[in-house]
RNA sequence: GCGGGUGUAGCUCAGUUGGUUAGAGCGCCAGAUUGUGAUUCUGGAUGUCGCCGGUUCAAAUCCGGUCACUCGCCCCA
């Protein structure tokens, strides 16, 4: 163990981050209960094969990113890089065809052994929806509001952009990638090192290249829009068309495609600037060959996730916490009283606290210091008359109040 | 995994061509004010100058390595 750090990568959440961190994840589930998702969880590591069949053994997440280890048993496992595999396998461990179509809402940590940057992190966290067993698009204009509404009610729409774009059906994707390989292979001198890499792996991706001379290329390259055959075009218009009705705006993203191999049909990403190049705050599509492949039967299904910190850096300002009522008294006799008073207030409802130590000017001070509402001196004077003072701190107003009234009074 | 930047007190940072006891502001603690949060005044504490090694009479300063953060690439939330 190198010193008192936290492990590369990871970081404590404390403070100011936790109340931004909360307030996102309350917002969610807020929202997502809204929208009659259901919630679940499920464990945060799995058998190695759960993600390794899913994700595609030569996708980045899978070949170098996944914290893998033997347990004591001698079972391969891995801690969790992404949501969706877990909560497809838990769909089928629990019969839940059974019960046909399922919308779910969770969140937790994820873990990626990359390189940290801001905005990423090794141990990150993620809300994450799903819609299991519905091939409607319906399903897809539903999980695309849903994570909508999640922004907007975070006071971000404005600052994001909602990237849509089709892949298609099996079909539709396997032609478009025919036509892209052919075409790319006669332009090999001209491309960039990763994107001959690409060229083998997923050729797709060389589409969102950075890389300028990969660029030159992309106007004549051919368009995946082109490749959409009839079934896979009515899907998607059926999906636009949605989203226009709810007037949900977004651009849509020829050269958006998902590095995952499940991915079929709509994909999707809310990206925003404010970020760096870690832009993309809210990412998802349809994905329904994923069952199949990890042995089950066919079954649709379309979700997103959400990068927890990132929707927690860019809240424009923290969620204060509530101001409490303080009590500072003078004395053993007093504090009992307190003690007690401030278990009735706390039973009530109402947001109370006192400090164990220092003077009477040392415990107004932290009482100001943590924001305090109301103080309630209570001293031998104040026990004899069966009051407390009661010292309004934004106006410095003091006034006795009688213990009956107290509650009364604060809520006032 | 690749390339660049940074690392001095709790925080933000200064620190001259290497030079002797390493500084400021804010914050913190105590007192002026033994029943009152502002302001003011007085006093106080805190650093293995990220870590390890090298060069030198002498290193916060120069060199190497390492760790962490950060920006871009890759990838992704």
């Amino acid at each position: 163990m190198a010193k008192l750090q936290p492990v590369r990568g990871t970081k404590d959440i404390w403070g100011e981050d936790a109340l931004r961190f909360n307030h996102v994840v309350d917002v969610f589930r807020s929202v997502a209960e809204r929208y009659s998702f259901e919630p679940i969880s499920t464990p945060i590591f799995e058998f190695t094969e759960v993600f390794s069949r899913t994700l595609g053994e030569a996708s980045d997440v899978v070949s170098k990113e996944m914290y893998c280890f033997e347990d004591r048993g001698g079972e391969g496992l891995t801690l969790r890089p992404e949501y969706t595999a877990g909560i497809a396998r838990s769909y089928m461990s629990e019969g839940m065809q059974q019960f046909g179509m399922k919308k779910f809402y969770a969140y937790g940590p994820m873990f990626r052994y990359e390189r940290p940057q801001k905005g990423r992190y090794r141990q990150f966290h993620q809300l994450d929806a799903e819609i299991l067993g519905a091939p409607e698009p319906a399903a897809d204009i539903e999980i695309i509001a849903l994570a909508h509404q999640v922004l907007k009610e975070l006071g971000m729409v404005e600052n994001t952009v909602l990237h849509l774009n089709s892949l298609g059906d099996q079909e539709s994707r396997q032609a478009y990638r025919d036509a892209l390989v052919e075409y790319f292979t006669g332009h090999k001198d001209k491309l960039s090192e990763d994107s001959l890499a690409r060229l083998e792996k997923n050729p797709l991706r060389i589409l969102d290249s950075k890389d300028e001379g990969d660029r030159a290329l992309l106007p004549d390259a051919p368009k995946l829009s082109y490749y959409l055959n009839e079934t896979s075009q009515a899907f998607f218009d059926a999906v636009k068309q949605g989203l226009d009705a709810m007037d949900i705006t977004y651009i849509h993203d020829e050269n958006l495609v998902r590095g995952l191999d499940y991915y079929c049909h709509t994909a999707f990403e809310f990206i925003t600037t404010d970020l760096g190049s870690q832009g993309t705050v809210i990412g998802g599509g349809r994905y329904d060959g994923l069952m199949e492949q990890m042995g089950g039967p066919q079954t649709a299904g379309i979700g997103w996730a959400g990068g927890i910190e990132r929707l927690a850096m860019l809240l424009k300002e923290a969620p204060k916490p509530p101001r409490p009522v303080v009590f500072v008294p003078m004395g053993d006799a007093a504090t009992n009283k307190a003690m007690q008073l401030l278990n009735m207030l706390r039973s009530n409802g109402v947001v109370a606290d006192m400090g164990f130590r220092g003077n009477m000017k040392k415990r107004m001070k932290r009482a100001a210091d943590a924001n305090a509402r109301f103080v309630a001196i209570l001293g031998d004077n104040e026990l004899l008359k069966g009051v407390v003072s009661l010292k309004d701190m934004d106006s410095g107003d003091q006034q006795e109040v009688s213990f009956a009234d107290l509650l009364a009074r604060v809520q006032a």
